[in-house]
DNA sequence: CGGGGCCGCCCCGGCTGGCGGCGGCCCGTG
DNA sequence: CACGGGCCGCCGCCAGCCGGGGCGGCCCCG
């Protein structure tokens, strides 16, 4: 059963939310806030699964509240509802930690699916904030990840595997448990690995990994 | 009517994406490819307005085949098709101008969904690929860099000076070499700061420091 | 003067990286 | 078909580097 919390100023935004989502057999709403402040006090009290927040409210708002709700200990998913979807709320609500920004316009349908894609850890957005954060991925800072990935394709299937491992941070002897082989098979492949993109070490293998975007 | 394409090399899977694609009303599949090169022609001939790629396949395949629709008179949205979201082929994706990147696991009323919100010009993302976007995003702001700093903020001058050599890859003797002082020195400094950041190699103080924007 | 923080250095055990070697798979060739 | 070469994944050995602990000198501050 995924635990859902209601978050809105307008009690018959609430309602309307608590009927669809009421509408599917494995959602409970477990509480509604009025405004940020309450909603943290609520989530803190109930630990929800995921948290409905809609960013324009009286006093707390919706985005505020998401920073406060990722401090809780046991934190929901946070998903931000609006009827507008202006890039500033988007930057400031992911980065704020948000897994979800939906427009209020959702079909009731899709708004079910939302809730259980949040809640199996995965992360939903509105198609056209989806679009917007495309043009903006592919137009910008993806130079050096392009390169770098462009280097390492020299690699064979293990020998990404152990390249992951080692840009984790882990030991030899770590990565080795973690890929099911011996530590000596572990070396070897990062003998290779070193060898086929010219470097001289581990560190800066793993460097060039992590600016692939692989860890 | 939404006009798509589907390129595959297995037979099968195109029927399977076929079968499900004519049972919506709005959707209609006037054209099937066997490789990328045949749905750049193909795509020339009819003009689609969805081009359903699989990413795998013999000769061109759909990251190429991608990048060559997108230059065509009158560019269909290119959605890829993949079983496996390896962070690589998102890039190469995104980058040749994809609106739209698919497991081959989603169930077919999401798929025409997809196509629909495609067609109407926006973007339709896996969820699992979402989730990693943004928190790459949110990474990619100050976000991470403003915590590892953070993190960092507790080493002295002399424990600053070689963590940047570390995280330019460099061994101990060369970053001694390059900060005037013994090997021995280096090593009890980087000793230092693993205690510090409660770290357990080099490796993982290199990360850090790279996404602090150190090196 | 005593104590704490920082810097520099040495010794030692364990880990890393280089080298050689083994078997299996694929593929072009005779 | 046989066979040989190349690539991959796997492993053992060895020199050298890394990480941990300990020690002394310097400066600052209480």
């Amino acid at each position: 059963m995924i635990r859902v919390i209601l978050v809105d100023d307008e009690r018959l935004v609430r309602s309307g939310l608590r009927m669809i989502l009421d509408s599917a057999e494995d959602v409970e709403v477990v509480g509604e806030a009025g405004d940020g402040a309450e909603a943290v006090e609520l989530a803190a009290r109930v630990e929800p699964d995921v948290a409905l927040l809609d960013i324009r409210m009286p006093g707390t708002d919706g985005l505020t509240a998401a920073a406060a709700l990722a401090d809780l200990p046991r934190p929901p998913k946070v998903v931000l509802l609006t009827t507008f979807d202006l890039d500033e709320y988007v930057h400031r609500a992911l980065r704020a930690g948000a897994v979800g920004f939906l427009l209020k316009d959702t079909p009731p349908r899709d708004l079910i699916a939302a809730v259980r894609t949040i809640a199996e850890g995965n992360a939903m957005l509105a198609p056209s904030i989806t679009k917007r954060m495309l043009e903006r991925f592919a137009a910008s800072g993806t130079g050096a990840a392009a390169a770098a990935a462009q280097r390492l394709s020299v690699l064979s299937e293990r020998e990404r595997d152990v390249l992951v491992a080692v840009a984790k941070g882990m030991s030899n002897a770590e990565a080795g448990r973690g890929l099911g082989m011996r530590e000596a098979t572990v070396k070897a492949h990062v003998s290779s690995i070193l060898a086929k993109l010219g470097l001289s070490n581990r560190v800066q293998a793993a460097i060039l990994a992590h600016d692939a975007g692989w860890a």
